[in-house]
DNA sequence: TCAATTTACGTGTACGTACACGAATCTAAA
DNA sequence: TTTAGATTCGTGTACGTACACGTAAATTGA
C-alpha cells in the first residue's frame, strides 16, 4: 500500500461512496450510455462533492491516444521567410507536447498559387486529423476548406490572420487596425507641420490586400483623431519585382517634395529601404515583421521601426490552444491579439521574433 | 492487444532485446546498482539506438510524484502594484502544471523590511522544495540564501534581477543596460541641438539601486555612441514621499531651462507624471513598469513611453522552467532576457502585462 | 569443498483510468 | 411461466513505468 490514507480522489473512491463498481462511475463520466438516472446522480453528486478530477497521466495512458494536429501555412519563400517563424514557435510547441501523443502533420501552400491552398487542404482533410491550426491567406478558399472542416467536428485555430464570422476555436494573431495607429503616434512624435507621409501598399493581385487596407486605415485615424492634418498620400504598388518597386516609389517620391516619413504597411519594406539607401533619402521608414533582410536595415539605421506580432508565439499558442483544448486544460479564449511589438535598432537583438 | 504492431519502444522491447527483464532494464535507466557492466553496456547500446525516451505518463503516474516549487517574491506594496504580474504569471503556469503534481508554496517579503526576506526564506527551506523561483532583491542576503539552497541542491531560477556569480538554473528578466539605451534612443529622436535630459533615479536608502544604475549607464551610452552631446542630469531621490519628490524634482528642474525629456529610471515615473501635469510642464516623460497609475498617465499623454519587460511571462517561464528541468523536457537556458517592450499610448491596450 | 556473502537478475504489484466482455436483473411478449 | 431482449452493472486486463521483494548465480573465505 503505497499511499496510507487521504484516498479521497479517484474513480475508485467514488466508486466506494457510491456503493457501485469504478466501471459504473466510468460510464458517467464519460456519459456512455447504461446507466440508470438514479445511480448517474448519485454519482454525478459525490463527483460534484468531491471535487473530482480525472488524472491527466492515468487517463492518457490508459487511452493510449495519439492526437494528430494538422497545420496548413504558407511556405516560407525566397521573398519573405516570414513563416519560417510561426513554424518554429509550431516545432517547439510540439517538442513540449508530443510526449502525451501529439503529432504534427505540416502542409505548406504557395501564396503566389491559389490552387496549391485546395490542394494541400484536401490531402490535409484526408488524414483525418484531431486539430487544426490555419493561416486563412485565401479569403474565399478558406471559407470552403472551413466548413468541410466543420462538419467533421474538427476543432480549429487561426493564426496570422483571421476570417469574420467564421467562428474557430481561437484566433491567435494581430489586431491590424490598432498597429497601423501605432505606427502613425510613432511617426507623429517627430513630424513638424508642412512635413508629409507616404503610405505604401506593396502585394501582388493575386494577395488579398484587405491586411493592408486595415493598417492603412488605422494609420490615418490616428491623426484624425488628434487633429493633425500632414498630408497623407498612398501608393499602391501591385507589382513586386525589384525595378517596379522602385520606378513606382521614386515616381511618388519626386512628386512629393517634403516626405519626411515612409510607412510601409507590410513586411516588403527592406525593398523600400533598399531604394532609400540607393537614393540617399532622408525620410523615417516604418514597416513590418521581423524579417533577416528587415534587420539588416534596421541596424543600418535606414528603417527606423519595425512593427511586429510575434509570429513564433503565434504559433506556439496554436498549439497549445489545440492541445490545451483537447485535454481540457484551462479555458479557451476565442481571441488573442497579439501585443504589438515596437523594434528598434536598440531593442532587436533581444527579440525572440 | 491494443496496439497491433509497432511495438518499437518502451523498456519491454529493450528488455526482449536485451534478453534481460524489464526490471535490469529499470534499474540501468535509474544508474541504480545492482547490474554487472556487460548487461547495463549492453542495455545503453540498445537504448540509444532506439531513441528511447521514458513514457512521461507512466513514469509519473508510477511514482505518484508530488513536486513542490517554493517562490520567494516581493509583496506587492500600495507604492506598487508590480508584483502582481510576476505572480499571475506563476499562477498561470501553475494551473497547466499542477496536474502533473506540482505543487506551489508561495512566499512574500516585504521590500521595505530586509529581515522579512530572511525569516520566509528560512520558512521556506524547512519545506524542503524540489526547485525554487527566487526574486533576490537584497544582494548579500539573497547570496547567503543561495548557498544554502545550494548544497540542499535544489534547482533555482532567479527572475526580474539577477546577481553576478550564483549560477542559478537559469535567470529570466531584463537586460538592464539595453532597455536604458533603448529610452535613449526614443528620446534621441525628439531631440534637438540644446535640449536638455534629466534622468530621474527614485529609490528609498534601503533598496539596491544598482538597477537603475544599470539603466542610466545604458541611457548615457547610448548618446556617447552616437555622438549626441545634449547635457544629460542626473537627479537621485532617495526620499520617496509625494513632497519630497516634488520639492527635489522641481528645483532640479527650475535650474536646467531646456530640459526637453525626462527618464525616470523605474517604476515610480507616475509620480513625476504627477508633478508635470500638477505645473503643466511640456517634456517628454519615460519611465518603466506596466503599472494601472503609468498607465493612466500613459493614457492622458503625460507619459510617453512605458518600457516595458513581461513581468507575468518571466513568472510564467519561472515556473515552466523548473518544471521542464524537473521533468526533462527540452533544454535549460542559463539566461532568458526579456524582449524589452515600448508601451505607448496607442498599444498599451494589447499588452499582456 | 561448503557455507556465507555479495552480486546479478526476475517477478509481482501498484499507480489511476479506459474499455471490452460478460453477468445479473428487469421488461415485455408469447 | 417461459424466454428473448433490453437494461444495468461488475470484472478483468491493459497502458508503461517504479520499486519492493525474492531468487539464482557468482564470489569469497576457511
Amino acid at each position: 500500500m503505497r499511499n496510507k490514507s487521504a484516498e479521497l480522489t479517484g474513480v475508485k473512491e467514488i466508486a466506494r461512496r457510491a456503493n457501485v463498481s469504478i466501471g459504473t462511475v466510468d460510464r458517467v463520466i464519460h456519459n456512455r450510455k447504461g446507466v440508470s438516472e438514479k445511480t448517474k446522480q448519485k454519482i454525478n453528486s459525490i463527483i460534484a462533492e468531491l471535487g473530482y478530477t480525472p488524472n491527466k497521466m492515468a487517463s492518457l495512458l490508459a487511452q493510449k491516444k495519439v492526437l494528430t494536429f494538422a497545420v496548413l501555412i504558407p511556405q516560407a519563400s525566397r521573398e519573405t521567410d516570414y513563416w519560417t517563424y510561426p513554424l518554429s514557435g509550431i516545432n517547439l510547441a510540439h517538442s513540449e507536447v508530443k510526449q502525451f501523443g501529439i503529432h504534427l502533420d505540416i502542409h505548406f501552400y504557395d501564396l503566389n498559387v491559389k490552387a496549391s491552398f485546395r490542394q494541400e487542404a484536401d490531402k490535409l482533410l484526408k488524414t483525418q486529423p484531431d486539430g487544426l491550426i490555419l493561416a486563412p491567406s485565401f479569403v474565399d478558399e478558406s471559407i470552403e476548406f472551413i466548413s468541410k472542416v466543420k462538419t467533421l467536428g474538427i476543432p480549429m485555430v487561426f493564426i496570422n490572420s483571421d476570417i469574420p464570422h467564421q467562428e474557430p476555436l481561437s484566433y491567435i494573431g494581430p489586431d491590424l487596425f490598432q498597429s497601423g495607429k501605432l505606427a502613425a503616434q510613432l511617426i507623429s512624435f517627430m513630424l513638424v507641420p508642412n512635413d508629409e507621409m507616404l503610405v505604401v501598399n506593396i502585394s501582388t493581385a493575386l494577395e488579398n490586400d484587405h491586411h493592408l487596407r486595415r493598417k492603412e486605415l488605422g494609420f490615418r485615424r490616428y491623426f484624425e483623431e488628434h487633429a493633425i492634418f500632414n498630408k497623407i498620400t498612398t501608393l499602391d504598388i501591385k507589382e513586386t519585382s525589384a525595378d517596379s518597386i522602385e520606378t513606382a516609389f521614386m515616381r511618388s517620391f519626386s512628386h512629393h517634395h517634403s516626405v519626411k516619413a515612409v510607412f510601409v504597411t507590410n513586411s516588403r519594406v527592406s525593398q523600400v529601404a533598399q531604394i532609400i539607401k540607393k537614393h540617399n533619402l532622408n525620410v523615417l521608414l516604418l514597416g513590418y515583421d521581423f524579417l533577416k533582410e528587415n534587420i539588416k536595415f534596421l541596424s543600418e539605421n535606414l528603417i527606423n521601426f519595425l512593427i511586429c506580432q510575434r509570429p513564433k508565439e503565434q504559433g506556439y499558442l496554436a498549439v497549445m490552444t489545440l492541445y490545451r483544448h483537447l485535454f481540457h486544460i484551462g479555458t479557451i479564449e476565442s481571441a488573442v491579439y497579439m501585443p504589438i511589438d515596437i523594434i528598434t535598432r536598440e531593442n532587436f537583438i533581444f527579440y525572440k521574433a
